[in-house]
RNA sequence: GUGUUUGUAACUCAAUUGGUAGAGUGUCAGGUUGUGAUCCUGAAUGUUGUGGGUUCAAGUCCCAUCAAACACCCCA
């Protein structure tokens, strides 16, 4: 074979895999559309520095960057947020608080692919901008859940685990381990669900060098429900956050998805408060969504103090659950009537027909060449047509037009001056 | 960057211990100038991912390379 491959990592589109990808992006749009929230996009590239600047040099190896012709160093977008913030950041007070903004990005990152990991794909990002109040966390959850239940997914699929990292912030520093310790420590509790729970305990002991201590973070860390937790602590306002997250979960209605894990804590980003994932019940897949509140961002861009908190989710982890679980739409019909004729010299007549249905706004197409009625038919299996119009037959002596339902395999005569309401009835209870 | 597995027709796969590639599906043409399926007849398609090596002989063994799948690292 000789024909030339995309580039690793990317994916050609073709319309069935294309339909399906609009499948996902209507439902998104649908949703975010419900919950009041305003389309935006950004630039495909960026300066090199917008990421540099908030993930540190080392991203760089994660990026396709490349310099214009005037030197400039720019990178393909990795991701969505520092392209928000930064257009949040520019407005500054001139925009209306609060933001409430999605996007579907493409995005691009240079990296090993795996199951649910590609070089380029997309993602629904949702976020609220000027809101502290978790309210905007709990609306966020609950877009994230609808985007999955619109699409045919619920509790038995899928799962919302929150936590907060202020709240392991402050039970460390109840402990008196020491500040500059706990990030790295939050990068050791983010390999928790990998590790059997005796390497994970060592690991614990080596890294806090005092056995004592070790037990007590490891005790913390499976507590079972979060009123263990509430009982270490109760008046710590990030454990008071989350109780309030979980009443106006309970009253969104949402209560069943939604559950408490200290094991959250979502990498080294740049979260600052609640974080949250959402994942599928069997844990076979990566993460289908995740987010949380990153109220410093847009100040490390030169905007004002503005909190905000959000989420993404990409649309590769969640075909493989749409197809796991058998959800996937049949392929939309290409075109809604289909004209077929048993006179292959009537060429004209048909495209003269086919030209008064498009002008009337029906979706039609016919064969390009003369070909038997039956390899007809076939095309018009193929395009998934609703019906088909049989033209330069007998029927036409008589004034009259047959036609076919496909879905039905019922065919019926009608006259040629009901064509088109016969046809509109037809066409609309479907 | 590391490791494991895989690569044969458009697709899914076959090919005994090494003996110069085959089936099904699909496609196209016809049976069929009044109907989607089934049936019948016929046709086309491969430098076995690529490049070397061993051998009288390589789809099969060896090396390299490219690509894919999965895991590690990382995951915004």
């Amino acid at each position: 074979m000789q024909t030339p491959l995309p580039p690793k990592g990317t994916r050609d589109f073709y319309p069935e895999e294309m339909s399906f990808r609009e499948h996902i992006f209507s439902s998104w749009e649908k949703t975010c559309q419900r919950y009041g929230f305003e389309k935006f996009d950004a630039p495909i590239f960026e300066h090199l520095d917008l990421y540099t600047k908030k993930s540190g040099e080392e991203i760089e190896k994660q990026l396709y960057t490349f310099e214009d012709k005037s030197n400039r160093k720019l990178s393909l977008r990795p991701e969505m947020t520092p392209s928000l913030a930064r257009m949040v950041a520019a407005k500054g007070p001139a925009l209306k608080k609060p933001v409430r903004w999605y996007s579907i990005p493409r995005l691009f990152r240079y990296e090993k692919m795996q199951k649910g990991r590609l070089r380029e794909f997309f993602q629904l990002n949702v976020d609220i901008l000027g809101v502290k109040e978790v309210t905007a966390d709990a609306e966020l959850i609950a877009v994230a859940i609808d985007t999955l239940r619109d699409l045919g997914l619920d509790n038995n699929d899928f799962s919302v685990h929150v936590s907060s990292r202020n709240l392991l912030e402050e039970l460390f520093l109840q402990l008196s381990i020491p500040k500059e310790s706990i990030k790295p420590l939050f990068l050791l509790l983010d390999k928790q669900q990998k590790l059997p729970k005796d390497v994970f305990k060592k690991e614990l002991e080596i890294f806090l060098k005092d056995q004592r201590l070790a037990t007590k973070v490891f005790d913390i860390l499976n507590a079972q429900s979060f009123d263990e937790i509430v009982a270490i602590n109760p008046s710590s306002p990030s454990v008071k956050d989350l109780q309030n997250l979980f009443t106006v979960m309970d009253h969104y209605g949402l209560a069943d998805y939604v559950t408490f894990d200290i094991g959250i804590v979502r990498g080294l980003a740049y979260y600052t408060g609640i974080v949250f994932e959402l994942m599928d019940k069997n844990r076979d897949l990566r993460a289908i969504a995740g987010g949380g509140r990153y109220d410093r961002l847009v100040s490390l861009y030169g905007g004002e103090d503005t909190p905000a908190a959000g989420f993404a989710t990409g649309d590769v982890v969640l075909a493989e659950l749409l197809k796991a679980k058998g959800i996937v739409p049949d392929q939309p019909s290409r075109s809604d009537i289909f004209i077929a004729t048993f006179n292959r010299e009537n060429y004209n007549q048909v495209v003269s027909l086919a030209n008064a249905l498009r002008q009337r706004g029906y979706s039609c197409e016919f064969p390009l060449r003369p070909i038997p009625i039956g390899k007809q038919m076939k095309l018009a299996s193929a395009a998934r047509s609703k019906v088909v119009i049989f033209t330069g037959g007998q029927e036409e002596k008589e004034d009259n037009i047959k036609i076919k339902d496909m879905r039905s395999g019922e065919e019926f005569l009608v006259s040629k001056d009901e064509l088109y309401t016969k046809l509109a009835d037809r066409l609309s209870n479907s």
